[in-house]
DNA sequence: CTAGATGCAAACTCTTTGCATTGCC
DNA sequence: GGCAATGCAAAGAGTTTGCATCTAG
């Protein structure tokens, strides 16, 4: 038997600003963007609205480098992404170069690739700065 | 003028202890772990080192999914990973694929993919048996 | 000997939880 | 009306920081 899931003004409101801009929202951000529309919700509402959006398959979630953890909408049926990690947009990847990678990883390595789930990140110029791996880097 | 970087016996046991296993280590683990090597070293010694060696490149980071940050050794020349989210396992990527589907992205979606940096995850079964999102999610 | 590394403990930040109250249908 | 959701505040967990002490070179 099902639980009841209420549509409330809350969730309403998280699903719609997500929905309104296909980048990775913090829970802070999310709780400051709608402090007019819902003065009186608690930081606490937000993360339990953000759970459920995730158990029901309407947000992704990610924690990657960031402290905090971030949500993003993602409304179609095929979940491959590509995020920027400089501004956040998500760009969808097309599902033949997908194929293509996944065979390579199984014939190669016999890696099986999570079909439903990958996401592809990029670097900060920093970070793609620093120099290469060394086993001598102590020295 | 550079910082002159020691190498003291934590920094030596740690970067030992990542290159013995390739596999993403939390920071408590590798505390744990070296416990009868560096009895009275500090947890915050283990982030400092940790941190100084992803400065080096020597290591990298992830943060995905769980709460806690994790380490691995990463020495080769390419930074392709595919990690595997249940063993934490973590092999390489074929060149070829990534440039397969580096073109891809870059010709139809004009995302510029991170040559360096990328990683491949899998998911859970228990994520994986979600229903697929609806934008009626909240009825 | 001296700049750099460490241990310790306190401070911080993000996240979760319990429970009384409020709200959706 | 009844179950579900929320606000609030307190507790948790992981991480960071300041500073006196120790150590590698």
């Amino acid at each position: 038997m099902n639980r009841i899931v209420y549509a409330t003004r809350a969730r309403r409101a998280v699903l719609e600003l997500l929905r309104s801009e296909r980048r990775y929202f913090t829970v802070a951000e999310v709780h400051r963007t709608l402090k007019n529309e819902l003065p009186s919700t608690a930081v606490s509402t937000i993360y339990r609205t953000l759970e459920l959006l995730e158990e029901l398959g309407v947000v992704s979630r990610r924690t990657e480098y960031e402290k905090e953890v971030s949500f993003v909408y993602c409304g179609e049926a095929h979940h491959h992404h590509a995020i920027c990690r400089v501004c956040g947009h998500v760009a969808d990847v097309e599902c033949d170069a997908i194929d293509h990678i996944k065979t390579s990883l199984e014939r190669q390595r016999g890696f099986e690739l999570d079909e439903h789930t990958i996401e592809f990140y990029g670097r900060c110029v920093r970070c793609r700065n620093r120099v290469l791996p060394r086993e001598d880097a102590l020295r």
